[in-house]
RNA sequence: CGGGCUGUGGCGCAGCUUGGUAGCGCGCUUGACUGGGGGUCAAGAGGUCGCAGGUUCAAAUCCUGUCAGCCCGACCA
């Protein structure tokens, strides 16, 4: 039982001034956690038992799904991230250290390497697999800039979950079992959550998805469709390939010819279109449905970026987007990882001095190009588009520039901005129309289909039914277990403070005793509280003395315990008063039966929803 | 990595422009009252003004540097 009177936390009147989002400002001032260090945060007693509650669950969700629980240390040796090249890769974000020999370590991001040398250690057969096993970690990043308190942090915990199998379909096999367990997990933590296909990204693989639950203080965009269930990140929508036009399919050689024209002071493509509609020599040449306007998206927009591969090697790489549309750093992350790519500086254009900064245009970009430089374009750039765009001149751009006529690119890529409105690949695909809409989330978890990626650097092979050296293909899953504590908070919270679902909550009752103590009141009190603890609840009970039944009430509600119970001035005609924290809802219950009321109540609220 | 804002008792803030005894609210301690919505009164404790250097007779205040926090951005040709 826990005791007001006695308890580690003093609850804040106001939010700490370095606190911007709810669930930071709330878990500051309802006294369960503290700032410990730039992105580490101290648990306090009520908050360190909302963390194993959360813990608690999810353990048991891995456990029943048969997966097995091991632990490894946070202090990690350098030469198995050395062989999976993530020693490298990981960049800035990897913290490093040095023991009293000079030896490198690092404090472990994440554990793909470990486990696959641990099954390596113990297994070398194919009767062994599948084999999922997992733990519950404190994992080190040197986050560039740790925000929102427990949402991004620089040590925070992870249960991760890796699994070993023999073949695809095994693994498969396993990625749908994680994705079940996943499932079942976020359910009892009443986190909603929306399943969005993304990309592997630097962990490699192949199919991946992530868990988001859906709150606007979340860091992830991620798309919905508005006609099917389709939902992505933003990093892995795919753009719906347009046919090539009509009149270029029947006969090229009608399409018009390219032709440069001046276009003074035209850097930017806003002041580019504006020209275009002002000079009626400009008018569209187009396809007979008269004058319509010019738009960005007749546009070609060629943006330089440089990239940085894991080996220090520096290339520039061009990118044609529509000109209604900017590239999206994020996607275009994911598609060149593990290079990354860095804005074009005022130095790399001077070491391309044929670029002319506004009016580049792809005739001059391409392997095969004079510049040499690699030319990748959005997919809607198909055969037989024609474009307006940079003549390599300043102020001249060239018009009716014909895809596969007068220019072809390296290839495509998938790096343009993604807006509201645009249509989804899915139903695209079966010839419907449906459009995305634009979510914000907060990544809660998130499962890859690994492949053999890290068994092949690290050699992890077991022998098969013929007696073959195979390689084991992997899949690793993670829920972020320190994040899904705020987010719990975040999607859950009101105007009054906390509001917590009755498995994760610090316990499961708060009682409020509403009188100066010393009394029947403060008695009967303790006898409810002894009787819920007997038949199985956790209990809060507010004993201070000489504390205003006001600031008990705030308290309780801030701390928001599911049921709140009032020993107070109705227990003179036998009753106390049960609250429910979230609907607010009050009920008087006869004091003799009080007990089975709450109980009543408390296995209501345990069991699942809808 | 860049930009903006902010660092003053445990918490939230004022004071800085115009240099001169460090202030307010909350919280904390003691006492009295009150006792169903952060109550009242009285008396207290608690501060190297982020840190370092400089200017000055004198610096929370002006200058330089630095560290930390929060937010925004990271390409827009």
């Amino acid at each position: 039982m826990l005791r007001m009177s006695g308890l580690f936390v003093r609850t804040l009147r106001e939010n700490p001034a370095d606190a911007e989002v709810p669930s930071h400002q709330l878990l500051v001032r309802a006294g369960y956690i503290r700032r410990a260090a730039p992105g580490g945060f101290t648990w306090l007693p009520l908050g360190w038992r909302v963390y194993r509650n959360v813990e608690r669950i999810i353990r048991e969700e891995m456990d029943a799904a048969g997966f097995q629980e091991v632990h490894f240390p946070s202090l990690l040796p350098r030469e198995p991230y050395e062989a999976t090249n993530r020693w490298t890769e990981y960049g800035p974000n990897l913290f490093r250290l040095k023991d009293r020999r000079g030896a490198d370590f690092l404090l472990g991001p994440t554990h793909e390497e470990m486990f696959t040398l641990l099954v390596k250690d113990l297994y070398s057969s194919y009767k062994d697999l599948p084999l999922s096993i997992y733990q519950i970690q404190t994992k080190f990043r040197d986050e560039a800039r740790p925000r929102a308190g427990l949402l991004r942090g620089r040590e925070f915990v992870m249960k991760d979950s890796y699994s070993f199998d023999i073949d695809d379909a095994g693994l498969a096999a396993s990625y749908e079992s994680h994705r079940a367990a996943y499932i079942r997990t976020f359910e009892r933590l009443e986190l909603p959550f929306v399943i969005v296909s993304a990309m592997s990204g630097a962990m490699g693989g192949s199919k991946s998805e992530e868990f988001l639950a859906p709150l606007a203080v979340g860091e992830d965009t991620f798309v919905r469709c508005s006609a099917c269930g389709y939902a992505a990140n933003t990093e892995a929508v795919p753009v719906p390939v347009p046919a090539s036009p009509a009149a270029w399919t029947a006969n090229p050689e009608s399409a018009p010819a390219a032709r440069v024209v001046d276009t003074p002071d035209t850097p930017t493509i806003a002041a580019l279109v504006d020209l275009l509609n002002a000079r009626a020599d400009l008018a569209r040449t187009d396809d007979g449905s008269g004058s319509r306007p010019w738009t960005a998206s007749d546009t070609l927009k060629n943006v330089l970026v440089m990239l940085r591969h894991p080996d220090g090697r520096r290339e520039p790489l061009a990118i044609g987007v529509p000109g209604d549309r900017e590239v999206d750093m994020k996607r275009l992350e994911a598609q060149v990882s593990p290079a990354e790519p860095e804005p074009f500086t005022e130095a790399d254009f001077a070491a391309h001095p044929r670029l002319v900064k506004g009016y580049i245009g792809p005739r001059l970009l391409g392997s095969s190009s004079a510049s040499g430089i690699r030319y990748l374009v959005d997919p809607r750039v198909v055969a037989g588009t024609r474009w307006v765009t940079g003549a390599n001149e300043p102020g001249r751009h060239v018009f009716d520039l014909t895809c596969e006529r007068d220019f072809t690119a390296d290839g495509i890529i998938e790096a343009a901005e993604v807006h509201a409105g645009d249509s989804c690949p899915d139903c695209a695909s079966r010839g419907a129309e449906g459009s995305l809409e634009m979510e914000r989330g907060i990544e809660i978890g998130h499962i890859f289909q690994l492949g053999r990626k890290y068994a092949e650097a690290l050699d992890l092979t077991v022998l098969d039914q013929n007696g073959k050296q195979v390689v084991v293909t992997m899949g690793s899953y993670g829920i972020g277990v320190s994040r899904a504590v705020a987010a719990i908070a975040e999607s859950t919270y009101d105007d009054l403070g906390l509001c917590w679902p009755i498995e994760v909550a610090p316990a499961h009752v708060h009682i409020v005793i509403a009188s100066k103590g010393g009394d029947d009141i403060a008695e009967r009190a303790e006898q409810i509280a002894a009787e819920l603890e007997s038949r199985g609840l956790d209990v809060l009970i507010d004993d201070r003395s000489g504390v205003s039944p006001g600031v008990k009430f705030k308290d309780a509600e801030l701390i928001g315990i599911p049921l709140v119970v009032v020993v107070g001035k109705g227990l003179a005609e036998g009753v106390v008063e049960v609250r429910d924290r979230r609907t607010g809802r009050r009920t008087d219950s006869p004091s003799e039966t009080v007990c089975d009321t709450i109980i009543t109540m408390f296995h209501e609220a345990v069991a699942p929803k809808g």
